[in-house]
DNA sequence: TGTACATCAGTGAACGCGCGTTCACTGATGTAC
DNA sequence: TGTACATCAGTGAACGCGCGTTCACTGATGTAC
């Protein structure tokens, strides 16, 4: 049982922040079908009206929160890819390996928020092109796979459809995965396939 | 909107299948989340409750609905598979990408659908290899690869992991694309790759 | 061939619930003079 | 330094809704004798 929070004053000053974390809190323990912006405000200790001073609905809520966790993805995958900096062939290739996995293990750990951020709610507006160019845990995939290719650990006609390749495996595992259709050892083995279809050099 | 049939008998004769045949209804077109017990028995002009002596409760009636969408996958897929029969190694490589090809149009043509099979309802009982081996569509990718090694189409090397990889790549770019993230045309150059990455020669 | 009766497959009213959203409102804040 | 006032950020009651599920019930069916 979550225990409301009495404020002590009639301002909230921070409420759409607050709104966002708070909703970030119960669709990480019940996922996103039961979340309920009364529930929020009551957790957060306001009316349940209060929220559309700065939301216009539910759903943009749930919008704004599964970008956020767009960037909180490619937060976690840059703080693990600086373990690894260098610019040895070597350390390129651990980059390559480290992505997938932070991309796996974010979803394993959480996967009411994968669901979320790749469920009907965050696709709303602007192109795949433009969505593309804003998901920095892709442009980071970009310059990883360039990296292999500079330090000569991946065959240059294979990078055309690298990203590509590289993105659909490893979410598709970590789907399979989490929706229970694949083990969770599957994911390094199709790592490992995914290499070797690169080409990439052992 | 839809009319409620007006019943002429008491005894339904077939609830049980009506039930799962309104509720596939209900669910391709707006989805499993608005599905409503309430509003598929009064679609087949049944009292609300007249559900309760086929199903114990919602979740189990979305369950079988979503066990039964991977047999009529299945169904959908060996339809198609018997066009490209022969014993050819080029007929052998035409069906890997039939499979391929059906899974993801399916998915594009009925997205709520392809939701429902990967959505927690579908998993709740028994063990990943347990369903695995129940699961057609799984078994005809299996027999797929075998195929395309035995006509001398794909090295016996990169037999281990194929349907691994094979699903990934499929499955992974068919979500991604459902979800907003790729374009449609990248399913084929996907495919391409993976034949690539499997040493399936042209 | 007819009837008694167990069983099956529905009914329909009710419970209790929480939800998203609207609306007229009021308390607090900060700025201009 | 003090005050008037516009603006902002909340309140809280209400609307209207549909939902899943339970329960005591009744109408229909088919079988045994």
């Amino acid at each position: 049982m979550t225990t409301a929070r009495v404020r002590d004053q009639y301002h909230h000053g921070d409420l759409e922040v607050a709104l966002i974390t708070t909703a970030r809190k119960f669709v990480k323990k019940n996922g996103l079908e039961s979340l309920s912006l009364r529930q929020i405000a009551h957790e957060i200790g306001v009316s349940p009206s209060a929220a559309y001073h700065y939301f216009p609905d539910r759903n943009s809520l749930l919008a704004v929160l599964g970008f956020s966790l767009f960037e909180e993805l490619a937060d976690y995958q840059e703080r693990e890819l600086v373990k690894v900096a260098g610019a040895s062939a070597r350390a390129a290739r651990e980059r390559f390996r480290v992505l997938g996995r932070t991309y796996f293990e974010w979803a394993i750990r959480e996967p009411h928020f994968f669901n979320l951020m790749f469920s009907d709610f965050c696709l709303i507006e602007s192109s795949v092109e433009q969505t593309r160019e804003e998901n920095r845990a892709y442009q980071t995939l970009i310059h990883c796979l360039d990296d292999l290719v500079e330090t000569g650990s991946m065959d240059k006609k294979l990078r055309a459809s690298a990203e590509l390749l590289s993105w659909s495996v490893v979410h598709g595992t970590t789907s399979l995965i989490v929706s229970g259709h694949l083990d969770t050892e599957d994911f390094e083995r199709a790592l490992d396939s995914l290499e070797l279809a690169l080409g990439i050099r052992k």
